[in-house]
Parts: structure tokens; C-alpha cells; sequence
RNA sequence: GGAGGAGUACCCAAGUCUGGCUGAAGGGAUCGGUCUUGAAAACCGACAGGGGUGUCAAAGCCCGCGGGGGUUCGAAUCCCUCCUCCUCCGCCA
């Protein structure tokens, strides 16, 4: 499992390295890469010299044998061979254990268009597209309106489970569940995905194929009694369903949609969106997934983007995209796009998408692969995903954004047919 | 949770008790060919894939019979462990 390219690194350290050095991560442990796979070369040479002789030897004794001969000094002198064979094992798969955990720790090289950048500060906006909604009255925050509708109940989650959930109630539970429906018929019959209902707790290995793990295992939810976690994203499922396949090059590229919850620690965000559905350790979402070809991969970004942007413009919900910077990447990306919808009660706008190509970066350490032909060698698939969309923010977006003077909610005209026909959320 | 059974190449399947020309029989599928107006059938031929190392490229070499260890001069074959699937029982939406 490698999260880079062990080749490239090993014929253009330096380059990668300055591309590496752009982000916003630390790439100390890289300098350590030349040196262990040296070693590790080295080790892999000597041992394959020695199994080879033990290869042929064994075939003597078995000769001798047969022809009932001594072979007790052969198998005297093989003996040792035998064991430095295995010390030599022992200490190469300590080398590769350790070369790999670097390999996993080391995050994604950034496309060149990718806009160099510190931090947030540094993304670029590409578009921004529908007109911010003006009021000529005293706009509510979303957790307000939501309550004063009794169409969500932050009180009573805290109290049954915790901060930081939430009850949807009547209306609101419906508007939830008319959100799921809606993107996910679009993306099926417009967009041409298939759709998925993934696990939500996954292995170790799911974890790390798509980048969460190792770095980032305090910001998942870990399920006590196995080694399974829950999972902060349908990408981690969908994407590792191809995981250790060739997949055929006709079925690329391969497209799902699926619906899941997600969950989140939220580690380090103490403090921070507080009220309301922003920020939630439970949340809707969802997800969008490709397996391409590499020469596709970004042409396949903009077709993503696109499907998430259209069901904010079916909402007639006003948005813009960022260009993510270098040093906003995040660990796994190589190119990422930012969705944010506009939000009154932030009086900004807030991520509600995320869409990234990974390259082969999480094809690597998922080991997807696909072939051109049946005699063609193995090549790694370029993955992509974005939220289309997160669900809970949406609910927030559409309740802010859509609200009356009187405290009422107008439901966006596509979602009518899933809210039994109704036009309004009203207090009761 | 308890008791059994099984995982061999794209699929089916021998080999495992009795360790060594099995670097894996056989069949199907697939590909190429003969025959045919064309096709089918029949016949002939080819055919495990993947990874590592190495190299300009290659050859060669190493690994590989669910995963990981171990025993042995030598493991698909013996031992340990984990995973998955099947059957029966229990529990349960």
C-alpha cells in the first residue's frame, strides 16, 4: 500500500519534495524515504540470492535422496542458509513496515494548477452564481426558525445522546428525508449514477485505502469491540469497494451515488459553529464517486462539480466555488473544489460540497486498478468524490434562505412532490 | 453465541491423509487456426494472474494454492492464528 508513487519519488525526490513543500502539512518524514529504500533494496537483493540457492539445493537433496545417497552435509549447510534467510525476512519486513507507515503519512502532490496558497485566506473564487436574498424584515438563523417551527429538537438529542445531534421533527424530518430523495433520483437519472447503500462502519483497511487513516484517527469514531470505525463519509465505503480489483476498462468510468449518515468527532472544533446544523457528529450526506482513467480525471472533476452545482441551482440556492489552495488541499487531494452556499445568519457563505480528484493517490493505497487490454499492463484508476450534497446544511440553507416574515419556510418548488404537495413549513 | 464443513488460477475442479520432477492434472470459458457460403459443431493450437527485484529495454531471479506467522534442507500438502463463505442449533429486526 503506497500513497505515492515509489518510482517517481526515487527519480525526482527533489521535485516532488517542492511540490510536497507547498502544502500546508508537515513532509519531514520524507527525507528518510531515500535511505530506507536503499536499505530495503539491499535486504531484498541478498535474500532473493540466498532463496534462489536454497531453490536449487533442494532439488539436489530431493535428487540424492531418490538416488539414496548421503545428503547429510547439503542439508547441514542449508540449514543455514535457512536461517540467515530468515533473519534477513525478519529485518526486511521491518524495513517495509516502516517505510510504509512513511508512505501513508506523506499526503498528496498538488496538481500544478492548484493555486499556492497559506491557508483559506488563499482560495481562489472561481464563480458565484444566484443573488444573495435580501429582507425587508428581521431575518432568524436557521436553528431559530427551526425551533420556533418545532420542526427540529437540538434539546432533547443533547440530552439522549449528547451535543452536537439533533431530532428532526414532522416537517423538518420530512424536508431531511425529500433532500436525500431529490439529489439522489437527480444524480440517478440525470446524472447516470448507480446507486449505493454502503455500510456505515468500515474495517482499518477501508479507513486507510482512502486516507483517513493513519493520520487522522481521532477525528473518526471507533467502534469498541472490533477494529471497525464509523464512517465520516460514504466515499470511504463506495470508494473501497474496488479495493485489491482490476477493474474492466469498459465499465470506466464507473459512477455511484450513495446515501449515507455520517459521523464525526469533530476533534478540534470545540468552539466552533456551535448552534444550529452546521456542525454535527451525526449528519446526512449524499456522496458522489468516480473511478476513471487517469488521462480523464480532471475533465471527469468539472463534469462532478457540475452535478453537486445543479442541485444548489435546482434549490435556487445562491452559491459560489473556490479553487482550493495548496495549503487547504487537505491530506488526500491533489485538486480540490470547494462548494459554499450563501448562509444570512453567517452573513457568508459556508462549505456545503466538497469535490476532489485524488489521482491515483487513493487508488494506490487501495490498490484499484484497471487494465486497457488484456495484455496491457496494470495501471492505477484516478478517483473522484464530492458531496452532492451535505443534506443538514442544506436543510439549514434552504431554511434561512427561503424564510417568510411570518416565521414560515417557502419549500423549494422541486421538492413539493416529495413534501406531499405542500408549498410551506408553518408553526403549528 | 454453540456445533460442523469449505476456501486451489476468469469459472468449475483434482492434488492435502502418505511433504520433494505439481512453478499446480482435468474440464469450461477466452483467444488464434482448420473446416464452412456464413455460423454452429468437431478438430488443432495458445492460455494463471499479480507483485517485487533488475534493466535504456529485456533476460534472469524472488514471492505466490483465502490472509499472516511457524515447523522443515524442502510446504498447496504438517502446526498456530485470523478472515470469508456454507449447513445445523440458539437469539433477533
Amino acid at each position: 500500500m503506497n500513497m505515492l508513487d515509489m518510482k517517481l519519488l526515487r527519480s525526482d525526490f527533489e521535485g516532488v519534495k517542492a511540490k510536497l513543500a507547498k502544502r500546508n502539512e508537515d513532509i519531514s518524514a520524507l527525507d528518510k524515504f531515500v535511505e530506507m529504500d536503499e536499505k530495503r533494496r539491499g535486504l531484498i537483493k541478498e535474500t532473493e540470492e540466498l532463496k534462489s540457492r536454497r531453490n536449487t539445493v533442494s532439488q539436489e537433496i530431493s535428487q540424492m535422496k531418490k538416488e539414496k545417497q548421503d545428503a547429510t552435509d547439503v542439508i547441514a549447510e542449508m540449514k543455514n542458509v535457512s536461517a540467515t534467510i530468515k533473519k534477513l525476512d525478519e529485518e526486511l519486513r521491518e524495513v517495509e513496515a516502516e517505510l510504509d507507515y512513511l508512505m501513508l503519512t506523506i499526503p498528496n502532490v498538488p496538481h500544478e494548477d492548484v493555486p499556492v496558497g497559506e491557508d483559506e485566506a488563499d482560495n481562489v473564487e472561481l464563480r458565484v452564481w444566484g443573488d444573495k436574498r435580501t429582507f425587508d424584515f428581521e431575518e432568524k438563523a436557521h436553528w431559530d426558525l427551526v425551533r420556533d417551527l418545532d420542526i427540529a429538537d437540538f434539546d432533547r438529542a443533547a440530552k439522549v445522546t449528547g451535543s452536537r445531534f439533533v431530532f428532526y421533527k414532522g416537517l423538518g424530518a420530512r424536508l431531511e428525508r425529500a433532500l436525500i430523495n431529490y439529489m439522489m433520483d437527480l444524480h440517478e437519472d440525470e446524472h447516470g449514477y448507480e446507486e449505493v447503500l454502503p455500510p456505515y462502519m468500515v474495517n482499518r483497511d477501508s479507513m486507510t485505502g482512502t486516507g483517513q487513516l493513519p493520520k487522522f484517527e481521532e477525528d473518526a469514531f471507533k467502534i469498541r469491540e472490533e477494529d471497525y470505525f464509523l464512517i465520516p463519509t460514504a466515499e470511504v465505503p463506495v470508494t473501497n469497494m474496488h479495493r485489491d480489483e482490476i477493474m474492466n476498462v469498459e465499465d470506466l468510468p464507473k459512477t455511484y451515488a450513495a446515501y449515507s449518515a455520517c459521523f464525526r468527532s469533530e476533534a478540534g472544533s470545540a468552539g466552533r459553529d456551535t448552534r444550529g446544523l452546521i456542525r454535527q457528529h451525526q449528519f446526512n450526506k449524499v456522496e458522489l464517486v468516480r473511478f476513471v482513467k487517469p488521462e480523464d480525471s480532471y475533465e471527469e472533476l468539472e463534469k462532478l462539480t457540475g452535478h453537486a452545482e445543479k442541485i444548489l441551482q435546482n434549490l435556487k440556492l445562491p452559491y459560489r466555488v473556490l479553487h482550493m489552495c495548496t495549503g487547504d488541499l487537505g491530506f488526500t487531494a491533489a485538486k480540490k473544489y470547494d462548494l459554499e452556499v450563501w448562509l444570512p445568519s453567517y452573513s457568508d457563505y459556508k462549505e456545503i460540497s466538497s469535490c476532489s480528484n485524488f489521482e491515483a493517490f487513493q487508488a494506490r493505497r487501495a490498490n484499484i486498478r484497471f487494465k486497457r487490454d488484456t495484455k496491457a499492463k496494470t495501471e492505477f484508476v484516478h478517483t473522484l468524490n464530492g458531496s452532492g450534497l451535505a443534506v443538514g446544511r442544506t436543510v439549514a440553507a434552504i431554511v434561512e434562505n427561503y424564510q417568510q416574515q411570518d416565521g414560515s419556510i417557502e419549500i423549494p418548488e422541486v421538492l413539493r412532490p416529495y413534501m406531499g404537495g405542500r408549498t410551506h413549513i408553518q408553526a403549528t
